[in-house]
RNA sequence: GGUCGAUUAGCUCAGUUGGUUAGAGCGCUCGCCUCACAUGCGAGAGGUCCGGGGUUCGAGUCCCUGAUCGACCACCA
C-alpha cells in the first residue's frame, strides 16, 4: 500500500492542495483554438468589494458543476470570472471610511476621491476571487475581468456612442427616482417599493374670490373648498394645480378656476385631465410636476408650470415659503400638516399601507425628483428580446420566469443611466462651453475641443449606472469591440446562472445587448436559482445576523460539504432554507457522505493494492452475479445522472449519484465482494471482484466529480489507474451509459436477493438474535431464478445475513419464524427453543388478518364492474395477479399458524 | 389591485405524462466498535399528502374554491 490513510477525510489538509494542482496544472483554461465545441458561463460578476455569501455559495457551486460536467464531455469549457465596480456600492463603502476620518468625498476632489476608491479595491478587491477558489470554482483565472478595466470601458464607450448615434440614448427633462442619500438618479428597478405604513391626510383648498360650484363644502368664512388627498402633504408647497376628471358633473363648472394654495399665498388652477379616477378619495388631485411622475405628466398635457420645492438632499429649499426653508422633508411633512391643522383646513387623517420606493443601496426613501439624465431608449431593443424568448432561442429554467422576463419586456420603460457619482465610467459626453454654439459632443475618443467652433469642451460630470457595463458582459470579457479568437469561440456563451432577483438588471438587459450589438442572443439557457433563508424563511442578511458564512461552512464541513448541500437542497428555483443554528444539521449529511467516499476509497486501495487495474473486459467470463449487477446499475446511473444535468435537475443528479455510491455500490456490492476479495473463494473470483470494484469505483468518483470535486479528486488519485487515463479527474472523460453492461436478469435477481437478506435481517432483528449466532435458514423460492441466486451467491448471502447454512427443503413439522417476500419466496427460519411461541403466533395472526383485509379489498376492487370494463387490460390483471398471490399467501400463512399452534 | 410560486413524516426536501403498499436525509426507538468508515452498520416507529367541492374505474398528481406563507409586478393621489 502506497501509504497509510487516515480513518477520516480531511477537507482541511486536501483541498488547498487539490485546488492549486488544478490552477498550477492550467486544468481550468480553455483553449479558443482547440476546435472543440465550447461550453461557456459568464460569471455573475461579484462587486468588487464583496464578501462571498450563500447566495454566491449556491450560484457558484450550480456553474462550476456544469462546467466541470461539460469539461468530462470533451467540451471546450469555459467558465470567465471577473469583478463588478459596483458604483454605488463601492462608492457608499469609501464615503464611510473617509467619513470616519472626518471627511467628505468633496474634501477629496473628484480626482483624489476617484484614485482614492481604487486604492480601496486594490487592496481588498481579490477577497472574493480567494473565496471563490475556496469553494473550488473552475474559473480561468488569466481571463478575469473587471467592469472598469481599460477593455470593458472601451466597450462601454463604444455602446454608448453607436446608441447615442442610432437616437436610443438621449437626454431627457423628467421626473426620475433620486435618492437624497445617494444624491443621485436611480434607475426604475433600483427603486425598490416596499410596503410601509403611512397616513393619507385630506387638506382642504379654498376657491380663490368668485368661484363657486353647486353642492360644495364651506369653510366656517364662508369659502367653499376642494378636498385633495396626498401621502406627501409636504409636496403641497410646489403645487401648481388641482386636476379632477374631465367628465366629472361635480367640477366641470369649476375647471379654468383659481384655487388659493394654502401657505403658498400662490393662486392654482383647475385643470381636467383623464389620469383622475372619480371614484377615488374626493375625485380632485393635486398636481405637484416636479415631485411626482404622473403630476409631471398631468401638467405637460394641460401647460401648468413646475415648482422644484427641494433640495438635492431632500430639504426644502428657497422655492418654498421661508417657514419651511431647510426643513428636512420629514420634518417639512409635519409642519405642513400642523399648519393645514391649525388653519381648519385639515379634513381628515386616514390610516393608509402603500408601497414606498427605498433606495436598493443604502434604503433610503427614494424621492421622485424632476432632473436632466441619460436615457436608453427601450422598446427598439426590447423587441428582438422578446422574439429571442417567444422563439425559443434563449430558455429559461424553470420555464415560469420566462413570463416574468416577458411582462418586463413588454411594459419596459427607457432606462435612466445617468448617475451623479464619481467611481464609474465617465458619460462620453462633452458641451461646448461657447455661448454662441453650445454643441453637445458625443465620442470615442477624448476631443480636445469642439469640432464646430473649436471651443473649450465640459465633460460630462456624471457616470454610467453600473448595469450599463455589465449589460455587456457575455461579449466585452471575451474583447469586443475587438473581433478577438475568443469572440469568435466562445461567443454566444452557454449557460447563464443567476437568482431570480436580477432577472431585469441584467439577463433581459444582457439578451438586449447581445442581439443589438452581436445580432445574437448572449446565450441558449437560463437556469435561475431560488433564494437561499434561513429556517423561519427570512432572507439571510447582516442585520438580521441570521447568515451563514460559506466560508465558515468551508472551513468546519469542506467546500464539498457545502456544494453537495446547496446543489441537493432544494429543486430548480426553489428557495432553500437552512438553519444557521445548526450547521451540523445542514452541513453534517455532505461531509459525511464526503467521509464516506474517502472511506470506500481506503477499502478500494487496501484490496487493489499496488497491483496494475484489471480491467473489466479481461475478466468478463467470470464476472459474478452482484458484478454484473453493480456494472450495469453504474451505466444506468450514468444515464441517469447525465439526463438529469442535462434538464438542469441538480438535486436529482446529486441524489441518484448518492443513491448508486452509498446505497448500492457502498452497501451492497462492497459488503458482497469482501470474501471473494480477501481471496476467500479462488483467484479468478477474486480478480472478477477486482476488476469490476475498480470500475465501479471510478464510475461513481466521475459522476460525482462535478458536485464534490475535491474528495473525489483526493480519492481517484490514488487508486490505480487504467492504461492512458489522465492524471485528474478534472479532464477525465465523463461516464457514459454502457448498453453491453446492462443486464436486467442480474438486476432482478439482485433485488430478490436483496429482498430475501432483508427479510433475514429483519427475523435476526425481531427475535433479538444474538449479532454472532448462527441460525439455520430455509428458503422456498419463488422462480427458478432465485434458487440459482442463491446457490451462487451462497457465501455472499452468508455474509451479508450471518445464516448459518443455506439449504431447501420443506420446513416439515419444524418450528420458526418465516417471512413471506413479495416475490412469493418464502423464508423460513427454524426457531424452536430461541424464541417466545406466544408472541410469533400473535404476530402471525396480526399478519394473517392484515392479508384478509387487503384481499377483501381486492375482491372489492375487481367486483367493481366500471374498474373492470373500463380500466387497461393490463391493470386488471395485475390486479387480479396480485388477489391470487394474496391468497396463496394466506394459505401458507394458515398453515405456518397452525404447524404453531400445535407446539407447546 | 394583478401575476406566479409554496403547503407531503418532528425538521429539510423528492414525488416525471393520474395507476401496486407515497420516498430520501436528518432527528427519534432498538440492536451492533462485524478487520473501509461509529462522520459507521443493521432493524424499526412515524404521513387525515393545508381545508372544502368536482372530474375519473382510480387523484399527492387534473379542475374549481377557501386558508396560510412567500416572491414579483402595478401611477390609484
Amino acid at each position: 500500500m502506497a501509504e497509510a490513510l487516515p480513518p477520516q477525510y480531511s477537507p482541511q489538509e486536501n483541498e488547498a492542495p487539490l485546488y492549486r494542482g488544478w490552477e498550477e496544472q492550467g486544468f481550468f483554461h480553455a483553449d479558443a483554438h482547440s476546435g472543440r465545441p465550447a461550453y461557456v458561463i459568464p460569471i455573475p460578476p461579484p462587486n468588487v468589494t464583496a464578501r462571498l455569501h450563500m447566495g454566491h455559495g449556491l450560484n457558484n457551486t450550480v456553474q462550476d458543476l456544469l462546467v466541470r460536467w461539460r469539461r468530462m464531455q470533451g467540451r471546450e469549457a469555459l467558465w470567465i470570472p471577473g469583478s463588478d465596480h459596483a458604483g454605488i456600492a463601492t462608492q457608499n463603502v469609501v464615503e464611510r471610511q473617509l467619513a470616519k476620518e472626518g471627511k467628505t468625498r468633496d474634501d477629496l476632489g473628484r480626482e483624489a476621491f476617484v484614485e482614492r476608491v481604487w486604492e480601496f479595491v486594490r487592496d481588498t478587491g481579490g477577497q472574493i476571487y480567494d473565496q471563490l477558489r475556496a469553494i473550488g470554482s473552475s474559473l480561468d483565472w488569466p481571463r478575469a475581468r473587471f467592469t472598469l478595466d481599460e477593455g470593458l470601458s472601451r466597450a462601454v464607450r463604444e455602446v454608448f456612442v453607436r446608441l447615442y448615434e442610432k437616437e436610443l440614448i438621449y437626454r431627457g427633462h423628467r421626473i426620475i427616482h433620486w435618492c437624497p442619500r445617494c444624491l443621485t438618479a436611480l434607475s426604475d428597478e433600483e427603486a425598490e417599493p416596499e410596503e410601509t405604513q403611512g397616513k393619507l391626510w385630506h387638506l382642504r383648498y379654498p376657491l380663490a374670490d368668485g368661484a363657486d360650484a353647486p353642492g360644495l363644502p364651506r369653510l366656517p368664512d364662508g369659502r367653499p373648498y376642494l378636498v385633495v388627498a396626498t401621502t406627501r402633504p409636504e409636496t403641497m408647497l410646489g403645487d401648481t394645480a388641482v386636476a379632477v376628471h374631465p367628465d366629472d358633473e361635480r367640477y366641470r363648472a369649476l375647471v379654468g378656476k383659481m384655487l388659493d394654495l394654502p401657505l403658498t399665498g400662490r393662486q392654482i388652477p383647475v385643470v381636467a385631465d383623464g389620469y383622475v379616477d372619480p371614484e377615488f378619495g374626493s375625485g380632485a388631485v393635486k398636481i405637484t410636476p416636479a415631485h411626482d411622475p404622473n403630476d409631471f405628466e398631468v401638467a405637460q398635457r394641460t401647460g401648468v408650470p413646475a415648482i422644484d420645492v427641494m433640495t438635492p438632499d431632500a430639504t426644502m429649499s428657497d422655492a418654498a415659503p421661508e417657514a419651511f426653508r431647510g426643513l428636512d422633508r420629514f420634518e417639512a411633512r409635519r409642519a405642513v400638516v400642523q399648519a393645514f391643522d391649525e388653519a381648519g383646513l385639515l379634513e381628515k387623517t386616514e390610516e393608509h399601507t402603500h408601497a414606498v420606493p427605498h433606495c436598493y443601496r443604502c434604503g433610503t426613501i427614494v424621492e421622485p425628483r424632476l432632473s436632466d439624465q441619460w436615457f436608453v431608449r427601450m422598446a427598439p431593443l426590447a423587441a428582438p428580446a422578446l422574439e429571442a424568448y417567444r422563439d425559443g432561442r434563449v430558455r429559461f429554467h424553470p420555464e415560469r420566469f420566462g413570463k416574468t422576463y416577458e411582462h418586463w419586456l413588454e411594459n419596459i420603460r427607457d432606462w435612466c443611466i445617468s448617475r451623479q457619482l464619481w467611481w464609474g465610467h465617465r458619460i462620453p459626453v462633452w458641451y461646448c462651453e461657447s455661448a454662441e454654439c453650445r454643441e453637445t459632443v458625443v465620442a470615442r475618443e477624448d476631443p480636445d475641443a469642439c469640432p464646430t467652433c473649436g471651443g473649450a469642451l465640459r465633460q460630462d460630470p456624471d457616470v454610467l449606472d453600473t448595469w450599463f457595463s455589465s449589460w455587456l458582459w457575455p461579449f466585452s470579457t471575451l474583447g469586443w469591440p475587438e473581433e478577438t479568437e475568443d469572440l469568435k469561440a466562445f461567443y454566444p456563451n452557454s449557460t447563464l446562472v443567476s437568482g431570480q432577483d436580477i432577472i431585469f438588471f441584467w439577463i433581459a438587459r444582457m439578451i438586449m445587448a447581445g442581439l443589438e450589438f452581436r445580432g445574437e442572443v448572449p446565450f441558449r439557457d437560463v437556469y435561475l436559482t431560488g433564494m437561499v433563508r434561513d429556517h423561519l424563511g427570512r432572507k439571510m442578511s447582516k442585520s438580521l445576523g441570521n447568515g451563514i458564512d460559506p466560508l465558515d461552512v468551508v472551513e468546519r464541513f469542506g467546500a464539498d460539504a457545502l456544494r453537495y448541500t446547496v446543489a441537493t437542497g432544494a429543486g430548480a428555483g426553489m428557495d432553500q432554507y437552512l438553519n444557521y443554528q445548526d450547521l451540523e444539521q445542514a452541513f453534517g449529511p455532505g461531509r459525511n457522505f464526503a467521509n464516506k467516499l474517502w472511506n470506500a476509497g481506503r477499502f478500494a486501495l487496501m484490496t487493489l493494492g499496488d497491483d496494475d487495474r484489471i480491467a473489466v473486459e479481461d475478466v468478463r467470463g467470470s464476472l459474478e452475479l452482484t458484478d454484473r449487477w453493480i456494472l450495469s446499475r453504474l451505466s444506468k446511473a450514468a444515464g441517469e445522472v447525465t439526463q438529469a444535468l442535462e434538464r438542469f435537475r441538480f438535486q436529482d443528479a446529486g441524489l441518484a449519484a448518492y443513491e448508486f455510491f452509498w446505497g448500492e455500490l457502498a452497501d451492497w456490492y462492497l459488503e458482497a465482494a469482501k470474501p471473494r476479495l480477501y481471496g476467500d473463494l479462488g483467484e479468478a473470483s477474486a480478480r472478477a471482484a477486482k476488476a469490476t470494484l475498480a470500475e465501479a469505483l471510478d464510475g461513481a468518483l466521475r459522476l460525482l466529480h462535478p458536485i464534490m470535486p475535491f474528495i473525489t479528486e483526493a480519492v481517484w488519485q490514488r487508486l490505480p489507474r487504467a492504461a492512458g487515463d489522465p492524471p485528474s479527474l478534472m479532464v477525465a472523460r465523463w461516464p457514459e451509459p454502457r448498453p453491453d453492461w446492462e443486464d436486467d436478469a442480474a438486476e432482478a435477481a439482485m433485488e430478490e436477493l436483496r429482498a430475501v437478506i432483508g427479510a433475514v435481517r429483519n427475523i435476526r432483528q425481531e427475535y433479538g438474535i444474538q449479532p454472532g449466532a448462527r441460525v439455520p435458514l430455509w428458503a422456498h423460492p419463488a422462480s427458478d431464478d432465485l434458487r440459482a441466486v442463491l446457490e451462487t451467491s451462497e457465501r455472499a448471502l452468508q455474509d451479508l445475513a450471518r445464516v448459518g447454512e443455506l439449504s431447501f427443503g420443506q420446513a416439515n413439522g419444524e418450528v420458526g419464524a418465516s417471512a413471506v417476500l413479495r416475490s412469493g419466496t418464502e423464508l423460513f427460519v427454524p426457531l424452536a427453543g430461541v424464541i417466545d411461541l406466544e408472541k410469533e403466533r400473535g404476530r402471525l395472526r396480526g399478519e394473517l388478518q392484515r392479508l384478509e383485509g387487503q384481499i377483501g379489498g381486492q375482491e372489492k376492487k375487481l367486483g367493481n364492474e366500471s374498474f373492470v370494463s373500463r380500466a387497461p387490460a393490463e391493470v386488471v390483471e395485475k390486479e387480479r395477479e396480485k388477489l391470487a398471490s394474496f391468497r396463496e399467501q394466506r394459505e401458507k400463512l394458515a398453515a405456518k399458524l397452525a404447524a404453531l399452534e400445535g407446539v407447546s
